[in-house]
RNA sequence: CCGGGGAUGGCAGAUCGGCUUAUGCAGCGGACUGUAAAUCCGCGAAGGUAGGUUCAACUCCUACUCCCCGGA
Protein backbone atom coordinates (compact mmCIF):
# COMPACT_ATOMS: atom_id res chain seq x y z
CA UNK A 1 0.00 0.00 0.00
CA UNK A 2 2.74 1.94 0.72
CA UNK A 3 5.89 2.97 -1.11
CA UNK A 4 8.62 5.69 -2.01
CA UNK A 5 11.10 6.30 -4.75
CA UNK A 6 13.24 9.29 -6.30
CA UNK A 7 12.04 9.44 -9.80
CA UNK A 8 14.36 12.31 -10.44
CA UNK A 9 17.88 14.25 -8.96
CA UNK A 10 18.67 17.19 -9.96
CA UNK A 11 21.93 17.50 -7.83
CA UNK A 12 20.53 17.01 -4.16
CA UNK A 13 17.10 18.12 -4.82
CA UNK A 14 15.03 15.00 -5.37
CA UNK A 15 11.75 14.45 -7.58
CA UNK A 16 9.78 11.61 -5.75
CA UNK A 17 6.45 9.70 -5.86
CA UNK A 18 5.06 8.53 -2.20
CA UNK A 19 2.14 6.22 -2.89
CA UNK A 20 -0.71 5.79 -0.11
CA UNK A 21 -3.60 3.96 0.60
CA UNK A 22 -5.59 7.46 -0.56
CA UNK A 23 -3.48 8.48 -3.41
CA UNK A 24 -0.17 9.13 -4.86
CA UNK A 25 2.01 12.36 -3.84
CA UNK A 26 4.47 13.85 -5.83
CA UNK A 27 7.59 15.63 -4.09
CA UNK A 28 8.73 17.85 -2.78
CA UNK A 29 5.63 18.48 -1.34
CA UNK A 30 3.58 20.48 1.24
CA UNK A 31 1.18 19.66 3.43
CA UNK A 32 -1.23 22.30 4.73
CA UNK A 33 -1.74 22.33 8.50
CA UNK A 34 -5.79 21.73 9.30
CA UNK A 35 -5.18 21.29 13.10
CA UNK A 36 -8.61 20.39 14.28
CA UNK A 37 -9.48 18.63 10.88
CA UNK A 38 -10.16 21.69 8.89
CA UNK A 39 -8.25 24.64 7.59
CA UNK A 40 -8.74 27.04 9.46
CA UNK A 41 -10.13 30.36 7.31
CA UNK A 42 -13.26 28.45 6.17
CA UNK A 43 -11.19 26.30 3.38
CA UNK A 44 -13.69 23.70 1.93
CA UNK A 45 -12.81 20.02 0.57
CA UNK A 46 -13.18 21.08 -2.64
CA UNK A 47 -10.84 24.55 -2.86
CA UNK A 48 -8.17 22.02 -1.64
CA UNK A 49 -9.23 19.91 -4.84
CA UNK A 50 -9.33 22.96 -6.93
CA UNK A 51 -5.49 23.89 -6.09
CA UNK A 52 -4.78 20.54 -6.08
CA UNK A 53 -3.65 20.20 -2.71
CA UNK A 54 -1.77 16.68 -2.26
CA UNK A 55 -2.16 16.17 1.17
CA UNK A 56 -3.05 17.98 4.47
CA UNK A 57 -1.59 17.43 8.20
CA UNK A 58 -4.01 17.11 11.16
CA UNK A 59 -2.94 16.90 14.84
CA UNK A 60 -3.39 14.00 17.46
CA UNK A 61 -3.59 16.60 20.64
CA UNK A 62 -6.46 18.97 19.18
CA UNK A 63 -8.35 16.05 17.79
CA UNK A 64 -7.64 13.98 21.28
CA UNK A 65 -9.41 16.76 23.31
CA UNK A 66 -11.80 17.87 20.27
CA UNK A 67 -13.98 16.11 19.17
CA UNK A 68 -12.02 12.81 20.30
CA UNK A 69 -10.58 9.72 18.10
CA UNK A 70 -13.54 7.72 18.99
CA UNK A 71 -15.74 10.16 17.47
CA UNK A 72 -13.52 10.61 14.21
CA UNK A 73 -13.01 6.93 14.08
CA UNK A 74 -16.98 6.48 13.85
CA UNK A 75 -17.45 9.27 11.25
CA UNK A 76 -15.00 6.87 9.45
CA UNK A 77 -11.49 7.91 10.58
CA UNK A 78 -10.35 11.67 9.63
CA UNK A 79 -11.01 10.75 6.02
CA UNK A 80 -14.97 10.62 6.75
CA UNK A 81 -14.45 12.97 9.31
CA UNK A 82 -12.96 15.85 7.21
CA UNK A 83 -14.58 14.71 4.13
CA UNK A 84 -11.34 14.31 2.29
CA UNK A 85 -10.21 11.58 0.36
CA UNK A 86 -6.40 12.46 -0.47
CA UNK A 87 -3.77 11.78 1.68
CA UNK A 88 -3.60 12.95 5.52
CA UNK A 89 -0.72 13.14 7.80
CA UNK A 90 -1.16 13.43 11.07
CA UNK A 91 1.29 15.33 13.69
CA UNK A 92 1.83 13.17 17.12
CA UNK A 93 1.47 16.03 20.27
CA UNK A 94 5.00 15.78 20.67
CA UNK A 95 5.10 19.47 19.39
CA UNK A 96 2.31 20.50 21.36
CA UNK A 97 4.10 19.10 24.29
CA UNK A 98 7.07 21.73 23.82
CA UNK A 99 5.05 24.38 22.47
CA UNK A 100 2.44 24.70 25.48
CA UNK A 101 5.43 25.17 27.52
CA UNK A 102 4.96 25.68 31.32
CA UNK A 103 2.03 22.91 31.71
CA UNK A 104 3.46 20.19 30.68
CA UNK A 105 5.23 17.58 32.69
CA UNK A 106 7.70 14.80 30.71
CA UNK A 107 9.15 11.50 32.41
CA UNK A 108 10.59 8.65 31.04
CA UNK A 109 6.85 7.12 29.98
CA UNK A 110 5.18 9.60 28.79
CA UNK A 111 3.95 13.68 29.25
CA UNK A 112 1.25 14.92 31.31
CA UNK A 113 -0.11 17.89 30.16
CA UNK A 114 -3.47 20.18 31.01
CA UNK A 115 -6.16 20.48 28.42
CA UNK A 116 -5.81 24.08 26.84
CA UNK A 117 -9.69 23.68 26.87
CA UNK A 118 -10.67 23.24 30.37
CA UNK A 119 -7.46 22.16 32.22
CA UNK A 120 -8.31 18.87 32.91
CA UNK A 121 -5.17 16.39 33.24
CA UNK A 122 -4.81 14.24 30.87
CA UNK A 123 -1.26 11.76 29.36
CA UNK A 124 0.26 11.14 26.42
CA UNK A 125 2.40 8.25 25.76
CA UNK A 126 4.46 6.85 23.07
CA UNK A 127 1.50 3.95 22.91
CA UNK A 128 -1.51 6.10 23.28
CA UNK A 129 -0.44 8.46 20.87
CA UNK A 130 -0.13 5.30 18.27
CA UNK A 131 -3.80 4.35 19.47
CA UNK A 132 -5.41 7.47 18.62
CA UNK A 133 -3.50 8.08 15.28
CA UNK A 134 -4.94 4.51 14.08
CA UNK A 135 -8.33 5.49 15.59
CA UNK A 136 -8.00 9.22 13.32
CA UNK A 137 -6.51 6.81 10.59
CA UNK A 138 -4.38 9.32 8.95
CA UNK A 139 -1.90 7.61 6.42
CA UNK A 140 1.50 9.19 7.65
CA UNK A 141 1.68 8.71 11.54
CA UNK A 142 4.39 10.61 13.67
CA UNK A 143 5.60 9.24 16.52
CA UNK A 144 5.61 10.78 19.77
CA UNK A 145 9.05 13.09 20.26
CA UNK A 146 10.78 15.42 22.45
CA UNK A 147 11.15 18.53 20.69
CA UNK A 148 14.39 20.82 21.72
CA UNK A 149 14.31 24.90 21.66
CA UNK A 150 15.95 26.60 20.11
CA UNK A 151 18.62 27.75 22.61
CA UNK A 152 18.42 24.41 24.49
CA UNK A 153 21.92 23.36 25.71
CA UNK A 154 23.68 20.11 24.24
CA UNK A 155 22.82 17.98 27.39
CA UNK A 156 19.23 18.99 26.83
CA UNK A 157 19.68 18.13 23.50
CA UNK A 158 21.26 15.23 23.88
CA UNK A 159 18.53 13.42 26.27
CA UNK A 160 16.09 14.64 23.66
CA UNK A 161 17.76 12.86 21.27
CA UNK A 162 17.81 9.69 23.88
CA UNK A 163 14.46 9.89 25.08
CA UNK A 164 12.65 10.22 21.48
CA UNK A 165 14.73 7.07 20.76
CA UNK A 166 13.57 5.35 23.21
CA UNK A 167 9.71 6.38 22.34
CA UNK A 168 10.31 5.47 18.52
CA UNK A 169 10.91 2.28 19.19
CA UNK A 170 7.69 2.08 21.41
CA UNK A 171 5.89 3.60 18.96
CA UNK A 172 6.95 1.46 16.24
CA UNK A 173 6.07 -1.65 18.66
CA UNK A 174 2.89 -0.40 19.26
CA UNK A 175 2.29 0.10 15.62
CA UNK A 176 2.83 -3.89 15.55
CA UNK A 177 -0.69 -4.20 17.20
CA UNK A 178 -2.33 -2.41 14.01
CA UNK A 179 -3.22 -4.01 10.88
CA UNK A 180 0.07 -3.77 8.43
CA UNK A 181 0.56 -1.49 5.74
CA UNK A 182 -2.39 0.78 6.60
CA UNK A 183 0.03 3.84 8.41
CA UNK A 184 3.68 4.75 7.35
CA UNK A 185 4.85 5.63 10.67
CA UNK A 186 8.05 7.99 10.20
CA UNK A 187 10.91 8.38 12.78
CA UNK A 188 11.76 11.55 14.21
CA UNK A 189 15.48 13.03 14.02
CA UNK A 190 16.19 15.43 16.98
CA UNK A 191 19.66 17.09 17.89
CA UNK A 192 19.07 20.57 17.56
CA UNK A 193 22.18 22.57 16.12
CA UNK A 194 24.68 20.16 17.15
CA UNK A 195 25.92 18.07 14.11
CA UNK A 196 27.01 15.23 15.95
CA UNK A 197 24.22 14.68 18.01
CA UNK A 198 21.99 14.98 14.59
CA UNK A 199 23.70 12.07 12.91
CA UNK A 200 23.52 10.60 15.90
CA UNK A 201 20.14 10.66 16.30
CA UNK A 202 19.77 9.59 12.18
CA UNK A 203 22.09 6.69 13.07
CA UNK A 204 20.19 5.62 15.85
CA UNK A 205 16.91 5.88 13.88
CA UNK A 206 17.48 4.17 10.41
CA UNK A 207 18.30 0.90 12.75
CA UNK A 208 14.40 1.39 13.79
CA UNK A 209 13.89 1.04 9.84
CA UNK A 210 10.96 3.68 9.61
CA UNK A 211 9.06 4.46 6.02
CA UNK A 212 10.80 7.90 6.38
CA UNK A 213 12.40 10.32 8.38
CA UNK A 214 11.79 13.61 9.54
CA UNK A 215 13.61 16.63 10.92
CA UNK A 216 12.56 17.95 14.13
CA UNK A 217 13.47 20.54 16.26
CA UNK A 218 12.99 24.50 16.74
CA UNK A 219 15.67 26.30 14.23
CA UNK A 220 13.72 29.29 12.72
CA UNK A 221 15.62 31.91 14.83
CA UNK A 222 19.23 30.15 13.91
CA UNK A 223 18.71 31.67 10.47
CA UNK A 224 18.90 30.05 6.95
CA UNK A 225 22.59 29.19 7.42
CA UNK A 226 21.88 27.01 10.29
CA UNK A 227 18.85 25.24 8.45
CA UNK A 228 21.03 24.64 5.73
CA UNK A 229 23.65 23.15 7.64
CA UNK A 230 21.65 21.00 10.08
CA UNK A 231 19.36 19.96 7.57
CA UNK A 232 22.40 18.43 5.39
CA UNK A 233 24.54 17.53 8.53
CA UNK A 234 21.51 15.12 9.12
CA UNK A 235 20.35 14.02 5.50
CA UNK A 236 23.82 12.70 4.87
CA UNK A 237 23.13 9.93 7.58
CA UNK A 238 19.27 9.04 6.58
CA UNK A 239 18.84 6.40 4.07
CA UNK A 240 18.64 7.89 0.09
CA UNK A 241 14.92 5.40 -0.84
CA UNK A 242 13.14 7.09 2.02
CA UNK A 243 11.28 10.10 2.43
CA UNK A 244 12.69 12.93 4.55
CA UNK A 245 10.63 15.64 5.95
CA UNK A 246 11.48 18.71 7.55
CA UNK A 247 8.84 19.07 10.10
CA UNK A 248 7.27 22.93 10.47
CA UNK A 249 9.06 24.63 7.78
CA UNK A 250 8.53 27.13 6.32
CA UNK A 251 8.68 30.57 4.09
CA UNK A 252 9.29 29.60 0.40
CA UNK A 253 13.01 30.69 1.00
CA UNK A 254 13.32 27.71 3.66
CA UNK A 255 11.72 25.12 1.49
CA UNK A 256 14.01 26.19 -1.65
CA UNK A 257 17.30 25.74 0.73
CA UNK A 258 15.62 22.62 2.24
CA UNK A 259 14.55 20.97 -1.13
CA UNK A 260 18.15 20.89 -2.80
CA UNK A 261 19.54 20.20 0.50
CA UNK A 262 17.39 16.84 0.09
CA UNK A 263 13.91 17.44 1.62
CA UNK A 264 10.77 15.82 0.17
CA UNK A 265 8.19 16.64 2.79
CA UNK A 266 7.24 19.88 4.69
CA UNK A 267 4.35 21.77 6.62
CA UNK A 268 4.31 24.67 7.98
CA UNK A 269 0.92 26.72 9.35
CA UNK A 270 2.73 29.68 8.01
CA UNK A 271 0.74 30.22 4.78
CA UNK A 272 -2.61 29.75 6.50
CA UNK A 273 -1.93 31.41 9.53
CA UNK A 274 -0.56 34.48 7.54
CA UNK A 275 -3.40 34.96 5.57
CA UNK A 276 -5.18 34.55 7.84
CA UNK A 277 -3.56 37.61 9.47
CA UNK A 278 -3.65 39.48 6.43
CA UNK A 279 -0.32 38.80 4.60
CA UNK A 280 -0.12 37.16 1.33
CA UNK A 281 2.54 35.89 -0.58
CA UNK A 282 2.34 36.57 -4.32
CA UNK A 283 4.73 37.04 -8.02
CA UNK A 284 6.36 33.73 -7.82
CA UNK A 285 9.76 34.14 -9.34
CA UNK A 286 9.94 30.95 -11.08
CA UNK A 287 13.29 31.53 -13.12
CA UNK A 288 14.53 32.27 -9.77
CA UNK A 289 13.92 28.83 -8.24
CA UNK A 290 14.84 26.93 -11.07
CA UNK A 291 18.51 29.25 -10.84
CA UNK A 292 18.27 28.69 -7.17
CA UNK A 293 18.24 25.01 -7.49
CA UNK A 294 20.47 24.57 -10.57
CA UNK A 295 22.89 26.32 -8.67
CA UNK A 296 22.96 24.70 -4.35
CA UNK A 297 25.94 27.00 -3.45
CA UNK A 298 23.54 30.74 -4.66
CA UNK A 299 22.59 32.48 -1.62
CA UNK A 300 18.68 32.63 -2.04
CA UNK A 301 16.99 36.06 -1.87
CA UNK A 302 13.49 35.71 -0.19
CA UNK A 303 12.84 39.60 -2.17
CA UNK A 304 13.82 37.98 -5.52
CA UNK A 305 11.78 34.45 -5.08
CA UNK A 306 8.32 36.30 -4.21
CA UNK A 307 6.62 39.46 -3.04
CA UNK A 308 5.22 39.52 0.58
CA UNK A 309 1.80 41.67 1.02
CA UNK A 310 0.04 42.64 3.86
CA UNK A 311 -3.65 43.48 2.53
CA UNK A 312 -4.65 44.70 5.64
CA UNK A 313 -2.18 47.59 6.04
CA UNK A 314 -2.58 50.97 3.82
CA UNK A 315 -0.58 50.76 0.63
CA UNK A 316 -2.52 47.41 -0.62
CA UNK A 317 -5.38 47.65 1.83
CA UNK A 318 -8.29 46.45 -1.03
CA UNK A 319 -5.96 46.07 -3.96
CA UNK A 320 -7.43 43.12 -5.32
CA UNK A 321 -5.27 43.14 -8.28
CA UNK A 322 -2.71 41.84 -5.77
CA UNK A 323 -4.42 38.39 -6.32
CA UNK A 324 -3.26 35.86 -9.10
CA UNK A 325 -5.70 36.96 -12.06
CA UNK A 326 -5.27 33.27 -12.69
CA UNK A 327 -6.88 31.81 -9.30
CA UNK A 328 -8.84 29.24 -9.80
CA UNK A 329 -11.17 30.39 -7.35
CA UNK A 330 -11.10 33.94 -6.99
CA UNK A 331 -10.92 34.31 -10.57
CA UNK A 332 -13.99 34.04 -12.42
CA UNK A 333 -16.58 33.88 -8.97
CA UNK A 334 -15.37 37.43 -7.69
CA UNK A 335 -15.92 40.79 -8.85
CA UNK A 336 -13.59 43.42 -7.86
CA UNK A 337 -16.30 44.67 -6.05
CA UNK A 338 -17.13 42.13 -4.13
CA UNK A 339 -13.30 41.60 -3.34
CA UNK A 340 -13.18 44.98 -2.19
CA UNK A 341 -16.32 44.63 0.05
CA UNK A 342 -14.84 41.32 1.77
CA UNK A 343 -11.43 42.97 2.39
CA UNK A 344 -13.06 45.52 3.59
CA UNK A 345 -16.11 44.71 5.67
CA UNK A 346 -16.01 40.80 6.05
CA UNK A 347 -12.91 40.61 8.30
CA UNK A 348 -12.79 36.68 7.76
CA UNK A 349 -14.48 36.20 4.60
CA UNK A 350 -11.98 38.66 2.91
CA UNK A 351 -9.20 36.68 4.78
CA UNK A 352 -10.52 33.35 3.51
CA UNK A 353 -9.18 34.55 -0.06
CA UNK A 354 -6.69 35.09 1.57
CA UNK A 355 -6.07 32.05 2.45
CA UNK A 356 -6.71 30.54 -0.81
CA UNK A 357 -4.38 32.64 -2.49
CA UNK A 358 -1.53 31.52 -0.02
CA UNK A 359 -2.30 27.93 -0.60
CA UNK A 360 -2.27 28.18 -4.51
CA UNK A 361 0.46 30.24 -3.64
CA UNK A 362 2.42 27.24 -1.73
CA UNK A 363 0.65 24.76 -4.86
CA UNK A 364 2.07 26.96 -7.20
CA UNK A 365 5.73 27.04 -5.29
CA UNK A 366 5.94 23.19 -5.14
CA UNK A 367 5.12 22.35 -8.67
CA UNK A 368 7.62 24.79 -9.96
CA UNK A 369 10.13 23.58 -8.01
CA UNK A 370 9.23 19.93 -9.16
CA UNK A 371 9.11 21.24 -12.73
CA UNK A 372 13.17 22.28 -12.36
CA UNK A 373 14.08 19.50 -11.00
CA UNK A 374 12.14 17.27 -13.68
CA UNK A 375 13.95 19.38 -16.32
C1' C B 1 -43.00 78.66 20.00
C1' C B 2 -42.94 76.13 25.13
C1' G B 3 -40.76 72.36 28.38
C1' G B 4 -36.90 68.75 29.13
C1' G B 5 -32.18 66.41 27.82
C1' G B 6 -27.54 66.71 25.44
C1' A B 7 -22.79 68.42 22.82
C1' U B 8 -15.80 64.40 24.63
C1' G B 9 -10.61 61.63 19.07
C1' G B 10 -12.93 59.60 12.25
C1' C B 11 -17.25 56.83 14.87
C1' A B 12 -19.31 54.87 19.45
C1' G B 13 -18.85 55.76 24.54
C1' A B 14 -16.98 56.29 30.04
C1' U B 15 -14.74 59.20 33.76
C1' C B 16 -13.21 63.43 36.43
C1' G B 17 -12.56 70.65 39.86
C1' G B 18 -5.89 69.63 39.58
C1' C B 19 -2.55 63.39 38.01
C1' U B 20 -0.85 60.58 30.63
C1' U B 21 -9.54 61.92 29.51
C1' A B 22 -10.71 55.38 29.87
C1' U B 23 -12.40 51.59 26.56
C1' G B 24 -14.15 49.58 21.79
C1' C B 25 -14.28 50.13 16.53
C1' A B 26 -11.78 52.51 12.42
C1' G B 27 -6.71 54.32 11.06
C1' C B 28 -1.19 53.55 10.91
C1' G B 29 3.00 50.19 12.00
C1' G B 30 5.16 45.43 13.64
C1' A B 31 4.95 40.17 14.59
C1' C B 32 3.56 35.14 13.15
C1' U B 33 7.61 28.59 10.80
C1' G B 34 5.41 19.87 13.26
C1' U B 35 -1.55 26.31 15.08
C1' A B 36 -4.00 27.51 22.83
C1' A B 37 -3.72 32.66 16.90
C1' A B 38 -10.40 35.35 12.05
C1' U B 39 -4.61 36.40 16.89
C1' C B 40 -0.92 39.22 19.49
C1' C B 41 2.03 43.76 20.30
C1' G B 42 2.86 48.91 19.46
C1' C B 43 1.56 54.18 17.61
C1' G B 44 -1.17 58.61 16.35
C1' A B 45 -5.76 61.11 17.54
C1' A B 46 -10.83 64.57 21.55
C1' G B 47 -13.66 68.27 25.35
C1' G B 48 -19.41 73.01 20.11
C1' U B 49 -18.46 78.70 20.46
C1' A B 50 -17.84 83.09 23.67
C1' G B 51 -17.55 84.74 28.47
C1' G B 52 -17.56 84.03 33.93
C1' U B 53 -16.35 81.64 38.96
C1' U B 54 -11.62 79.43 40.81
C1' C B 55 -4.79 79.16 42.58
C1' A B 56 -6.74 75.47 38.89
C1' A B 57 -12.43 74.18 34.42
C1' C B 58 -13.56 68.89 29.79
C1' U B 59 -15.93 68.94 34.63
C1' C B 60 -19.45 74.51 38.04
C1' C B 61 -22.32 79.16 36.10
C1' U B 62 -24.26 82.36 31.87
C1' A B 63 -25.15 83.30 26.79
C1' C B 64 -24.97 81.65 21.89
C1' U B 65 -24.99 77.65 18.19
C1' C B 66 -26.41 72.88 17.00
C1' C B 67 -28.81 68.06 18.05
C1' C B 68 -32.54 64.78 20.49
C1' C B 69 -37.33 63.92 23.11
C1' G B 70 -42.19 65.64 24.51
C1' G B 71 -46.12 69.47 23.95
C1' A B 72 -48.66 73.13 21.12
Amino acid sequence: MFSFAVTKQLHAARLSRLSTPHGVIEGPFFQFVATRAAIRGMVFQEDLEKMKVQIVLANTYHLHLQPGEDIVAKAGGLHGFMQWSGPITTDSGGYQVFSLGNNVKLDSEGVTFRSHIDGTLLRLTPESAMDIQHKLGADIVMPLDVCTPFGATREEVAAAVEQTYVWAQRCAEAMQRFPANTQALYGIVQGGVYPDLRQQAAERMRELNFFGYSIGGELQEAGEKELEKVVKATIQHLPADKPRYLMGYGTPEDIVEAVRAGVDQFDCVLPIRNARHGQIMTDLNKEYVAECLQDPDKPIDPKKLYTKFDITKAPYRSDYSLFSPNHPIIQKSYTKAYVHHLLRAEGPSGLRLAVLHNIHFYEQLMREIRDVIRG
